[in-house]
DNA sequence: CGCATATCTGATATAAAATCTCAGTTGAGC
DNA sequence: GCTCAACTGAGATTTTATATCAGATATGCG
């Protein structure tokens, strides 16, 4: 929990109590939620810093949801995406998937060299699914033109 | 340019106005730029607002830069994803791109129903790179560690 | 152990971006 | 032209995050 050293980061008081803190959370959480459940002495500012040094050494994730907000949660080490659920906001980490590969090869078609990307993804999670989808065959449920407005493009 | 009635807007002089600004722009543009190319008489609220609907109504897109800075682009209609270059911003539309059937199957492991996604893809473009790619084979230069870390999870 | 100093911290100010409020204006249909 | 709901502008407000800076505190060195 402590991979402050080996960045040359001190160990400081309320570095801990926020490591503390994150290892208690069970799901994704705001800078905000994090720093209520802190001492009152640590400052909001401390608790930006900190989870930033944290996202950099990849101990945390940036998880943004479909509103907008953004949200931090233990990371996974190694590269992954997101699947969020839109109605109880839950983060799943999507394994298997290699979205690498196909943009590669289609921005050779524009010369263009990828450095890297963002993805998320969302949608309904299996407890929040009107649970037709362990009984009949998957339709693809992936173009509903109503819901694309906002966050697909 | 005036899709603004066949959803039930009114033309007013603002959102001509507005219109016609877009169709002036080369780029992709934030809501105050195109504020400041307006006539002054019109406020920063309506600006936000008609971008809004624009948006909605596929017109516009927008387009997130790896900095977190939002911008808007008019769209080729129809689903599509951005090459963002991170030097000098442009944004490329990448075709060819079919991240769905990708997505679509890898999250089938987890029990969740796709609704939609959000991609952006950050690199340098045929402009900007170091212009050895057109020589030589071309390595796969995707998985720069160290540029990894801010936008790519 | 104790000291020097660069790092770190908290409080607060500040910034940026977008939305809200509301009284006044205007377009569309009659 | 008239009516009224839709629209607008100004400015206040919200949200989220960063900047500033004086004071506190780890860390390494003697």
């Amino acid at each position: 929990m402590e991979a402050f050293q080996a960045r040359g980061y001190r160990s400081t008081s309320p570095r801990r109590a926020i490591a503390v803190a994150i290892g208690a959370e069970q799901h994704h959480f705001t800078a905000e939620e994090l720093w209520r459940k802190l001492p009152r002495s640590i400052g909001i500012a401390t608790v930006y810093r900190t989870l930033k040094i944290l996202v950099d050494a990849d101990v945390l994730c940036r998880v943004l949801l479909e509103d907008g907000g953004l949200r931090y949660q233990l990371s996974h080490r190694g590269h992954h995406h997101h699947l969020i659920c839109t109605e109880c906001e839950v983060s799943l980490d999507l394994i298997g998937c290699d979205i690498e590969d196909t943009l590669e090869s289609a921005s050779h078609i524009h010369d263009f060299e990828i450095t890297g990307h963002w993805l998320e993804v969302y949608g309904l999670c299996a407890d929040c699914a009107p649970d037709e989808q362990e009984l009949s065959g998957r339709g693809s449920t992936f173009a509903r033109d109503d819901s694309h407005d906002r966050h697909c493009h």
